[in-house]
DNA sequence: TACCCCCTTCGACCTACTTGAAGGCAACCC
DNA sequence: GGGTTGCCTTCAAGTAGGTCGAAGGGGGTA
């Protein structure tokens, strides 16, 4: 099976300019040519591409995805290095998600503080701030 | 309690540059000056820059934290707008937890997938890749 | 007075896209 | 056959959010 750009992008939910930028910059090594110099991805592309956005998703930089494919074109002999990326890869991001449920925590209070606050005024009580003591919301 | 812009990149675990860039882009507009001219920092800014990190942190645009911030000034009569975007945010957060949990289960694969190679060869079977047969690698 | 350290501002640089400009090629319409 | 549409190309410039370096000033200590 064989797919344009465009539906490459469609289909990974991604840009075709993202699409460039990878091809470009050797991440996308594999991907062919047709008669009109357009690009052609097949199945195996869209592995690549799959992985690509792992990686760059979980904050993984261009340069290292890049060294990354580089290793598994080389074959079986860099499967050390590949496992130790991937182990780094996997406690950054344990690290990140355990980060972004604390910041949920605080955002979750932030909700749950402005809906006892929308609960217990009247909707037309919301009068312009000019019109209030304001001294209070310095940290709300 | 106050506190260079030092004391504060440490007590908060980030650079002095990234504070300079969250106060000369308005998002800390009540820090102080001393004679010298350099920042002072009290407590209520590092509430502020708590939530700003928690904001940026979880992918909200820097304008977008200048306006949520704008809307704290203003007073109570905000607290809907800032109940919707705190919402959205919550929300974006989930999701984002959620992709991140996604990939995190693709590196697992991999890191297990190479433990597994690792395990079943001597270690100095690892020999270059242009000895070995490489078809078997392209999606590894 | 010299030296050191920390602070300042301003402007350049960086990453990872994102967009725009200019142009090629194919397909359709009249 | 010429014009328009439309998708593709390359290359260059723009953007966000920092990050860093240079140049310079103030203050404390020897």
């Amino acid at each position: 099976m064989s797919y344009t750009i465009h539906e490459v992008a469609q289909k990974m939910g991604i840009s075709t300019y993202s699409i460039r930028y990878y091809h470009d910059h050797g991440m996308l090594p594999n991907v062919k040519r047709d008669a009109n110099n357009n690009r052609v991805f097949n199945d195996v592309d869209l592995e690549g591409l799959h992985i690509i956005l792992c990686l760059r998703g979980t904050g993984m930089p261009v340069e290292r995805i890049q060294h990354y494919l580089d290793l598994v074109q080389q074959g079986e002999c860099t499967v050390p290095e590949r496992y130790e990326m991937m182990q780094a890869q996997q406690e950054r991001t344990l690290r990140e998600i355990a980060d972004l449920k604390e910041h949920l925590s605080t955002i979750n209070f932030k909700v749950d503080h402005y809906a006892e606050i929308m609960k217990t005024h009247q909707p037309d009580s919301f009068v312009p701030a000019s019109m209030r003591d304001t001294a209070t919301n310095q940290t709300a």
